[in-house]
DNA sequence: TCTATATTCATCTAAATGGTTGAATATCCC
DNA sequence: GGGATATTCAACCATTTAGATGAATATAGA
């Protein structure tokens, strides 16, 4: 249950709806920045900058051929957020396993608040 | 592949540590506002606040016991946060399936940049 | 009833975010 | 060289966010 560096940057890159649809693009291929722009009514800049804090996260990596820029999608990250995740589903597991126990069993179970 | 409604609030929720550390004490029990704000060094309004914005994603519960705020987490967004993730892992392992049979065998995959 | 406790509310401030527009940069191609 | 294309940069604006502080609300308990 370690405390990762970039997490607070993965997450919020994921709390916006454009950039999750940027990473679905991504998903299915490499898409250069005009292309992950086009789908979204807003302007070329701002979409620029969606990739940029995407970038920023460590989710997706970028590269230059001419005046092209390539974007692919860095799984590294989010497979962090992943685990972070997983972590509290154990622990959650743990918990209800308990409160089943204690349903099935409500006598040998001590204290509780 | 859907897109979940809460999904903003989920992420953004999760994109701060102050609020990542309250989930995590409240993954071993119930705790109060005031145990949650413990171990902070600010005021008890600000993690109220925070508090509050957890309770907004969905992820915690509150219950009103006189004077006392108790609050539990609520696993299920988190578990849609976690569905989200791992769609895009399937497509992260397509994907790198796909490259790895691409350098093991270059010549029958058409086209790619 | 009075006082202490638990928490929120209201207001304020500073910084971050998401968007815009117009200019700058770099490359491609005739 | 010069025009079109791809993208970023800079400046600006509105909204949200994270924090603080002081007052308000509600309950507990002597």
């Amino acid at each position: 249950m370690v405390e990762y560096p970039k997490l607070d940057l993965v997450f919020r890159a994921l709390g916006d709806a454009t950039r999750r649809g940027m990473l679905k693009q991504l998903a299915a291929r490499e898409r250069t920045v005009g292309e992950l722009a086009e789908p979204y009514r807003m302007s070329l800049a701002s979409a620029s900058k969606h990739v940029k804090s995407l970038e920023r996260a460590g989710l997706v990596r970028r590269t230059v051929r001419g005046r092209t820029h390539f974007v692919r999608l860095n799984p590294q990250p989010l497979a962090k957020a992943d685990e972070w995740l997983r972590d509290y589903e154990r622990l959650w597991d743990i918990r209800l396993a308990r409160l089943e126990a204690l349903l099935r069993h409500p006598d040998n179970e001590g204290s509780g608040r």
